[in-house]
DNA sequence: GACGGGCGTGGACAGTGTACACATCCGCTC
DNA sequence: GAGCGGATGTGTACACTGTCCACGCCCGTC
């Protein structure tokens, strides 16, 4: 319903006060994400971000969920990469994918990663698998879809599904969060990303 | 050298404001320490925190560093009540007293946790698995020595161990994150323990 | 007993989030 | 078409933060 609110003086000021705190979160992680500087960026005086959000945590709340976007693009991206195999081999390296998107996702975009996840998020609109759309999905519902596909095949008993989602998620956003802002922030990059494919690797096994 | 340093006007102004730090991370995480508040309940001028840290940052890395300390307490006191049992089995059981101690102490102590993990940490230091003597150890050198133990009972091939220490740091530390200020914070607490014990299972089966 | 340097104080400044009162202009109703 | 109401943005103000600067104090040392 009138998804034309758009423009009154300014133009959705709204949207243009999301990217401008990403933009910001991009360069500093959400603390980076200054209510005063977004205003500023935007040409407009710091109150007027009010007639937007309840307050600084509330914009923060937006950027973030732009950021799962953008995440869950870069994930649909390594998805779309995977060529067609039989059955159980393809949903493997999809899984694989949704791993290696993640991951390159908080590698290429800290800021950004660090800004989506640092957030509560509402649970059932992250795990919904569908949700499709460009810009609609989030990195938790494609990881959903995908393990909807090896429960499917057989390859994933369903009992055990719940377990594995948690520990695919676990080891991977794990893995991310000890690089980027934990006791293994400075490794090399490159470095990181092989032992990231191994995590990645390990996880599969284990679930 | 000069461990006694000690009380010049205060008696140790510098322990009273990581105490005070502590205190605050407790209830609120890293963001919460705010150095202006640790000297007020330290009975002190704001300024006199700068004859001690550079700036609020290294405040909060020394309040990390202690909270570091609380953690591999915690996981020492599960690794103690670990039932001594033949060999492999018993290694297997410290293995999961490490993941069951580093949940338990980011559920009893979330800001402590969030805290302790939110500063980059002297890889050297947090790694080395010696360091024992109370309030000295990491909760990463714990695992690192218990994976020792592994390797030496040949429960763990040499080659694989860095990538199972990494997959089970990642996997306990990411799933703490998840629950703790992720998309999963607001689990049912009673749910997320039950949950990581799986994912600590898992994890070890992975291994 | 003087004194120099570690330790803490006081005052100040820029920057932040946010509340309150006000100005402006669009779209709707008559 | 006139006019009004409510959404949108502005200005001013306040409490609070981290941090800089100049100063005062008191201890151990010579």
């Amino acid at each position: 319903m009138s998804a034309e609110r758009a423009t009154y003086r300014h133009g959705d000021l709204r949207q243009a006060l999301v990217e401008a705190g990403i933009a910001l979160a991009r360069e500093g992680g959400p603390d980076a994400v200054v209510l005063r500087e977004a205003t500023r960026r935007a040409g407009v005086s710091p109150n007027a971000a009010y007639r937007h959000f309840a307050d600084r945590a509330d914009l923060v709340a937006a950027v973030s969920d732009s950021s799962q976007s953008l995440a869950a693009a870069a994930i649909e991206a390594e998805l779309a990469a995977v060529p067609s195999a039989p059955g159980i081999e393809r949903a493997e390296a999809r899984l694989r994918a949704v791993g290696i998107g993640y991951l390159r996702f908080a590698r290429d975009e800290p800021g950004l990663f660090r800004t989506a996840f640092s957030v509560p998020t509402d649970l059932d609109r992250a795990f919904s698998p569908e949700r499709s759309g460009p810009g609609g999905g989030t990195p938790f519902g494609l990881l959903a879809g995908v393990l909807d596909e090896l429960t499917a095949s057989g390859a994933l008993p369903a009992e055990r599904r719940p377990a594995a989602e948690m520990l695919a998620w676990s080891a991977v956003h794990g893995f991310a969060m000890l690089v980027l802002e934990g006791p293994l922030r400075g490794l090399d990059p490159d470095m990181a990303t092989a032992v990231g494919r191994r995590v990645v690797e390990m996880a599969i096994r284990g679930i």
